[in-house]
DNA sequence: CGCGTTTGACCAGGC
DNA sequence: AGCCTGGTCAAACGC
């Protein structure tokens, strides 16, 4: 499997983290296989003789493996999430959870509902902002249909400074085709209506417009979700991979319980991954800067190495793979 | 010639 | 019923 391939594991130390391991969780019962182990080896070697203990060794060994599958597909799929989720999320935007107000701004299903005004299907409104600062907020829009039941919209509404200069639309990263424009009544500049270009099929529209206030302002509205993945362009790069030059695996990806920092250090001969989840939203830029510091991985390492070392479990695991791979004398 | 943009006309909902 | 407005269509136009 590819995400299985990419995903360089990992020794998860949770570090400095009170993070919750639940029975199930095979991350955690196979640190403790390895516990048992160690406990088993230690504990009956002068007990028992050397074949029974090779038996339960081996029955011990066993079970391990499988649970070192399971961990290994477990990660594999948290991989794979994470990297959806990774390129789906836009950067410097985090996902909101959407309220159900219908925007003062988007009157939608004000208007006949026609079949283009299908929304319903998967996918998000993500799109992100490649230049300026943008402020995003997610709506789910309820919008009549015929039948007399609503089908839920989801509409995001994106401030962005730009250059007065600049008369391009707004950049993120999805190709749009105009199809309309039209002067509105509370604002003299032109609305233009936008059409995702990228897939015939794609319900998502999008429309542009500058701030009455302040030219400079460009507001775009988003209705509807992308059934398709985001269009790559050349040179961009999935949050802050490689970041630093591409010398420093780094990524920072969101879920649910907050952003997750990997730091992945096999690049650099080591056979660790970090993975970090905090509660707080932080600022992910600086995060990527303080994680692709030399500093910070020293540090980093210097932690692990502390964890590892204090961490009696795992030196008892260790020594019973020592034992293990000792000659049976 | 093809594709994307422009722009006036048209449609539908609200008042 | 008529007007206003936002949204969409489609022919014309430009590159």
């Amino acid at each position: 499997m590819d995400t299985a391939r990419r995903s360089p594991v990992c020794l998860d130390l949770m570090v400095g983290l009170p993070m919750v391991c639940e029975p199930s969780s095979a991350r955690c019962t196979g640190m403790r296989a390895q516990a048992d182990i160690a406990s088993s080896a230690c504990g009956r070697a002068t007990s028992m003789t050397s074949s029974e203990a090779n038996k339960i060794m081996e029955a011990k060994f066993t079970e391990v493996t499988e649970e070192n599958r399971r961990l290994t597909e477990m990660i594999g799929y948290l991989y794979a999430n994470s990297q959806n989720f990774a390129r789906q999320s836009p950067e410097g935007e985090g996902e909101q959870p959407a309220s159900t107000a219908a925007s003062p701004t988007s009157p939608v299903g004000k208007k006949r509902s026609r079949e283009s005004m299908d929304t319903s299907d998967s996918g998000d409104v993500n799109s992100d902002k490649k230049m300026g600062t943008a402020e995003a907020e997610h709506i789910d829009v309820e919008s009549p249909l015929s039948n007399g039941t609503c089908r839920r919209i989801k509409v995001k509404r994106v401030c962005t400074r730009i250059d007065p200069s600049d008369t391009s639309v707004v950049k993120d990263g999805y190709q749009w085709r105009k199809y309309g424009q039209k002067v509105t009544r509370d604002n003299p500049s032109p609305r233009a209506y936008f059409r995702c270009a990228f897939a015939p099929s794609c319900p998502v529209k999008k429309k542009v417009q500058r701030s009455a206030e302040d030219s400079s302002v460009v507001e775009a509205t988003y209705e509807g979700e992308h059934n398709h993945p985001r269009p790559t362009r050349a040179g961009e790069l999935p949050s802050c991979a490689t970041q630093g030059g591409g010398s420093v695996p780094c990524s920072i990806s969101i879920n649910s319980s907050g952003p997750t920092i990997t730091l992945d250090l096999t690049k650099n001969g080591g056979g660790v991954q970090v993975v970090e989840a905090g509660e707080a939203q932080p600022d992910l830029k600086k995060v990527c800067r303080e994680v692709a510091s030399p500093e910070f991985r020293a540090a980093l390492v210097e932690q692990m190495a502390r964890e590892l070392t204090g961490d009696r479990k795992f030196t008892d695991a260790l020594a019973a793979a020592i034992l293990r791979k000792l000659p049976d004398y």
